[in-house]
DNA sequence: GTCTATATTGAGATAGAC
DNA sequence: GTCTATCTCAATATAGAC
């Protein structure tokens, strides 16, 4: 009984998410055209349109979910040992907690710094506060360190802004099955963490 | 005696590059079109074809061209001192002098982590093996330090890209008549890996 | 909810006059 | 060396049948 007309609305919204998300990444937004993603769905490309705006819209879903979750995932994370805390407990937590995020969503991650340009004003803005925020819970314990003395620090705004760029860096080397596994990873940057901001 | 016609090849040709880095740069190889490019330089989107083959050419010649300047920086850079030198301080002149010539080069440096994509096999294959070997003469220096004693590191290929990323990082936010000079950031970030390779 | 068909726009690239 | 004019193709988005 497969039938090729039919009410799918739950499954084919997300698929054309998945679908768009992995041919932004491999190709670039404003190369993939809306012909392909409907392709990959299996839908035409008209049908899209019932469940997107515009094309613009897609990739903005993508990038706002992405960042939602990961300032929610850190959130949690970070929750049971908030204020009291040792700040170098801290600072672990946080560069293991990074580096793994970012390679369980590599795709997402991608798409947030390549793709930012092809937002409108306002929903650029919109991402860029709430990087900005995920950005401000490492400032926060880079800032707690140094008041505790354990941290000494040039500059606070730099090394948070220069300890992400490190972090980052890893999605762009990565592969699963690699000489080094995920764990070990965490452990050689955070090596090199501790010792950058060590006083 | 203004014509609009008339022979500017030497002047065209290069312009051209100019202004097609720029708006690369702006909204992304795949959003710029050839009619733009040649609006920017104040011809006809023919008379473009008289300068490159097609607009992945174009890329290719800006990315290439970049390269090549940074290999030769570099080398010019460090020939001084090679070999018997300090390795603390060889990595102080890579650090210094990447941050540096990043900075001066912002344009191009963006290109080349934006736009590789956009480029064919052959022409992606040969920028990346020229990023390859300018990575390489940091991990020489690393590996060098690491003999001598002066630098411990967990793993000295990661150390090499952790470092690269964390230094290219401050393109990302560095503004021109900022809060901080370009020597006070080379500074900075210099504390910062000092720190991170010691033994 | 998905389809076909299409309106509209603009892309990359080329031909040939000047 | 640059121009105008054009070929060919594909893009986003919409309309209306089923």
């Amino acid at each position: 009984m497969a039938r090729k007309t039919g009410s799918h609305s739950e499954i084919t919204g997300p698929r054309i998410r998945a679908e768009a998300g992995q041919l932004f990444a491999r190709h670039g937004f404003a190369a993939v055209s809306m012909r392909q993603i409907a392709a990959a769905v299996g839908v035409q490309a008209g049908a899209l349109y019932l469940y997107t705006p515009d094309k613009e819209s897609l990739l903005f879903e993508l990038l706002k979910t992405h960042m939602d979750e990961l300032l929610a995932a850190w959130t949690t994370q970070a929750g049971a040992t908030t204020g009291a805390a040792d700040p170098r407990a801290q600072l672990e937590r946080f560069v293991r907690f990074h580096i793994r995020f970012n390679l369980e969503r590599a795709q997402a991650v991608f798409l947030s710094y390549m793709e930012l340009r092809n937002l409108s004003p306002e929903n650029f803005a919109c991402i860029e506060a709430l990087r900005r925020r995920y950005e401000d819970t490492l400032e926060a314990i880079l800032r707690e360190g140094q008041a505790a003395g354990c941290f000494a620090l040039p500059d606070t705004k730099l090394a948070t802004l220069a300890i992400i760029a490190m972090l980052t860096g890893v999605n762009t080397w990565f592969r699963e099955g690699g000489r080094l596994s995920r764990a070990t990873v965490e452990g050689i940057y955070w090596d090199m963490v501790r010792k950058a901001v060590a006083a």
